[in-house]
DNA sequence: TGGAAGAATGCAAAAGCATCTCATTTGTTG
DNA sequence: CAACAAATGAGATGCTTTTGCATTCTTCCA
């Protein structure tokens, strides 16, 4: 199964409504080619520094708030400091993060999903998002031992 | 079904390892007495200034800190600014929060934790804590309205 | 019960993350 | 390719949380 789509490009922020500019194109094709998918501001800033793109971090948060205002991105708030940022693939899915090494897995159970609709409709609420991480040792022998 | 215990006191601040002292105390039986049991530290700073009690900010944000360390309570990172702490009395639950009243309630649901177990252990992952939290509109008719 | 020793507090400064301001630069459209 | 609107960069700013340090309070034992 795929999501809405393997390759975002231009034609994406243009769609957004946004001028199609070279930091926009940059942060945009480094999420997709991001290794671990969920990246922080200051991750981005780096890595692109490491290409040789000098966009300052003002810039990357900004277009990475309108990108998640326009659908493009996904913001998360894990425990311990910065948010980070994933591309959305129009997929929903919730994520089991390593407190050792910060590696990020994601997971969907639909048992979980549906659960939790009953549990807001119990509770009289009308669900708008959710957010359920765990935290834990991955398999990676050096995240293993306490 | 009640939990580890529905009072606390300065034992349990002394068992912590701390000294009683009048700070302590007051946050203490704040967070027993509080209404909506989930209090951000400045909630706390402001209720004991109401309560005539002047504690600094920091000395809210040490203590909070150090009753977390201590088991006595739990914080969390709902999205949106401040974190929130809330007097842990031994029964895990999960949140369901109204992100236009900021309400907040508790619920527990076996049938989710032991698909969180099942899932961490197919991905070769120990799980150490896990945040589920909901956001949705409560039953409040002001928060119905979009 | 008095008082020394160490811990806790308050204040102000600092740190961390994210956003905003504003002058300058860059897309876009005709 | 000119003109306008939008976007960027650099630094300032805001907010939450933490920290350093001088002072004050608890604790505990003589």
């Amino acid at each position: 199964m795929r999501g809405k789509k393997d390759m975002m490009s231009g034609d994406d922020i243009r769609n957004a409504g946004l001028k199609v500019t070279l930091p926009r194109v940059k942060i945009l094709a480094l999420l997709e080619q991001s290794e671990q998918g969920h990246v922080s501001a200051e991750d981005v800033y780096k890595l692109l520094l490491d290409a040789g793109e000098d966009i300052g971090l003002a810039t990357i948060y900004r277009v990475l708030t309108q990108f998640e205002s326009a659908g493009l991105v996904t913001r998360h708030h894990f425990e311990g400091g910065q948010s980070v940022f994933e591309l959305d693939r129009g997929e929903h899915h919730d994520h089991i993060v390593c407190i050792k090494c910060g590696r990020v897995e994601e997971f969907f159970d639909q048992m979980i999903e549906d659960r939790q609709q009953e549990i807001a409709k119990e509770k009289g609420f009308t669900v708008e998002a959710h957010a359920l991480t765990i935290y834990g040792y991955c398999k990676n022998a050096a995240c293993r031992a306490s």
